[in-house]
RNA sequence: CGGAAAGUAGCUUAAUUUGGUAGAGCACUUGGUUCGGGACCAAGAGGUUGUGGGUUCAAAUCCCGUCUUUCCGACCA
C-alpha cells in the first residue's frame, strides 16, 4: 500500500477529548467519520483492525469446535412477536424497523429469536450434543443515548455464541470452555481480560460474568483483586452477598480494589429458562423429551476496536501523538519512510517485503520526514523504517513505536525480521 | 425520555453582551526556498453564519418554532 494511493488527510491534532482521546484522534484525522449520533464510517486501517479482531475471535472459537453461522439482519416482525419480545423492544424504542405497505422487518438488535429458530427442528437428538453456534454480525440498536464513539453506537459489530447441552454439568463445562476461549482470544489481542461477577437480572439464568478490560476510558466500575471481581452494579441486587458467595465464592468485598473498566463481553449460563419458554427440546437416550441447557455469550467487537485504540496510545514528551497497535491486530506491520535521495532504496525495500507478502505501507509523498513519522503514528503502524541521512546507504533505521526503541539493520535483515513476525502471528 | 449546553469555511474558532462590509489559524491550490521529528516566504481559492418564520432601514447578533450534535441520568456489547 502506498500513501499516495490512500487518499489520506493530514491534520494537526487539536485539543483531544479527555475521556476518549484515542477515538478523538481517529475522528480528527478522518479514520472514522461520523454521520450522526452513533453512526460511523471506517477508513481502511480501522476497518482492517476490525477484520483482524474478527479473525482472531473466529480462530479461538473454531478451536473449541463452535460452528460459525450467520443470521439474517432483516428479521420478520413475526419472529419477534413469536417470542413475545416484540412489544417490549418496540416500546423501549430500542428496535429499529423497516417497512413497506406489505410487511415489516426488524433490524436485528440481537439474535436469540433467530438462533432459536435456527436450532428448532434441527437439534432434535442427544446425539447432536453438545453443540454451539456463533456468528459475527452487525447489530442495530436505537440507543436513547449514544456515547463514547464506537463504544456505544446505533450500529455495531457483535460476536454472539449460543450453546446447547444435555444437562447442567455439561453446560457448566461448556461455559468454562467458552470462558477460556475468551481469555485466549483477548490474550492474542493483547488486552488483559478480567472476568467479574455481573447482575444476571434481565436475561436470567444461574450466573453471568462480564468480561472487562481495565481502561480509563471505561464506563463501568469494578471491584477486583487480580483474581476475583465484581461489577459494582451487583451491589444493588437484593441479597447480593448470598449471590456472590453462592455463584462466585466471593465473601469479602473489602479486599477488592476499585477501578474503571470497559465491558467487552458478557457470558451467561442460562439453564433451561429459554428452552422451556420457547419450547425447543431434544430427545434423550431414554426417548424422553428434555429442554436444552443453554448458554449465550457475546463480545462487542466494535468496543474491542475502540479500546484497542484507547489502550495503545503513545506519547512523545507527554503529548499524545498516536498509537502503536499490537502486531496481532495491526493491518500493516511497517511504515517505510525515506528522504528524496533514498527513494529508490525505499521502493526496493517495499517490493521485497511485498514479494514476501508482508503487509506494509510506503510513504511515497514529498512530505518531510518528521511529518511522515507523525502520520505513521497516527495510523498506529507498529514499526517505522527510516531511510534517511543519518544512516548509510543500504542501512535502515527501524523504530518500534511502542517503546521508541531503534535499531539499524540491512535491508535483508529487515525482510527476515518481518518474515519471522509474520510467521509468529500466523498471518 | 427527564435535565443542561452548543450549531459561523473540511477542522479549531473570532465577531453575538451593545444589530451596521463575517475575520483568523490549521488543512487545501500555485510558485520559490527547505528536507531526521508537525519547515518558511509569497500569492490564491474556500461562507446565502443548521433550518423556517418574526422584529428592524439593517440580523451571525434580538424573539419564536424546528432539526441536529454533545454532556449528566436510566439502558446496554
Amino acid at each position: 500500500m502506498k500513501v499516495s494511493k490512500m487518499g489520506l488527510k493530514s491534520i494537526k491534532l487539536t485539543e483531544l477529548d479527555k475521556m476518549y482521546p484515542g477515538q478523538d484522534i481517529l475522528l480528527q484525522t478522518g479514520q472514522i467519520k461520523q454521520y450522526g449520533s452513533g453512526l460511523f464510517a471506517y477508513d481502511n486501517v480501522v476497518l482492517r483492525v476490525q477484520d483482524r479482531i474478527e479473525e482472531i475471535i473466529k480462530k479461538h472459537m473454531d478451536s473449541i469446535d463452535s460452528i460459525e453461522v450467520e443470521m439474517p439482519l432483516l428479521q420478520p416482525s413475526e419472529l419477534w412477536k413469536s417470542s413475545g419480545r416484540y412489544d417490549k423492544y418496540i416500546s423501549d424504542g430500542v428496535m429499529l424497523t423497516v417497512k413497506n405497505d406489505k410487511c415489516e422487518y426488524c433490524l436485528a438488535p440481537t439474535a436469540e429469536e433467530a438462533i432459536t429458530k435456527f436450532a428448532e427442528n434441527r437439534l432434535i437428538s442427544y446425539k447432536q450434543l453438545p453443540v454451539s453456534f456463533y456468528q459475527i454480525g452487525k447489530k442495530f440498536r436505537d440507543e436513547i443515548r449514544n456515547r463514547g464513539y464506537l463504544y456505544r453506537g446505533k450500529e455495531f459489530l457483535m460476536f454472539d455464541l449460543y450453546s446447547f447441552d444435555e444437562n447442567e454439568d455439561n453446560l457448566n463445562s461448556t461455559y468454562e470452555k467458552v470462558k477460556q476461549a475468551y481469555f485466549d482470544t483477548f490474550k492474542e489481542l493483547e488486552l488483559d481480560l478480567v472476568a467479574v461477577a455481573a447482575d444476571n437480572g434481565t436475561i436470567g439464568g444461574t450466573r453471568s460474568e462480564e468480561m472487562m478490560v481495565i481502561s480509563e476510558s471505561g464506563e463501568d466500575t469494578i471491584l477486583y483483586d487480580g483474581k476475583n471481581g465484581l461489577n459494582v452494579e451487583v451491589l444493588e441486587k437484593d441479597n447480593y452477598a448470598d449471590y456472590l458467595k453462592r455463584e462466585y465464592n466471593i465473601t469479602d468485598i473489602n479486599n477488592l480494589n476499585k477501578m474503571k473498566a470497559i465491558e467487552l463481553g458478557h457470558i451467561f449460563a442460562l439453564g433451561t429458562k429459554y428452552s422451556e419458554s420457547m419450547n425447543i427440546k431434544y430427545i434423550d437416550q431414554n426417548n424422553q423429551i428434555k429442554p436444552f441447557y443453554m448458554g449465550c455469550y457475546g463480545i462487542g467487537v466494535s468496543r474491542v476496536l475502540g479500546v484497542l485504540y484507547e489502550n495503545n496510545i503513545i506519547k512523545t514528551n507527554n503529548e499524545i501523538v498516536g498509537f502503536s497497535l499490537p502486531l496481532s491486530v495491526a493491518p500493516y506491520y511497517l511504515y517505510i519512510i525515506s528522504n528524496n535521495e533514498r527513494e529508490d532504496e525505499a521502493l526496493t525495500l517495499y517490493h521485497k517485503l511485498n514479494e514476501a507478502n508482508i503487509p506494509i505501507i510506503l510513504d511515497d509523498t514529498k512530505d518531510s520526514i518528521g511529518k511522515k513519522i507523525r502520520n505513521a503514528k497516527i495510523l498506529g503502524i507498529p514499526y517505522i523504517a527510516i531511510l534517511g541521512a543519518s544512516t548509510e546507504n543500504l542501512l535502515v533505521e527501524l523504530e518500534y513505536t511502542k517503546d521508541d526503541s531503534k535499531e539499524v539493520m540491512t535491508v535483508s535483515n529487515v525482510v527476515n525480521k518481518f518474515k519471522e513476525i509474520k510467521e509468529k502471528y500466523q498471518r
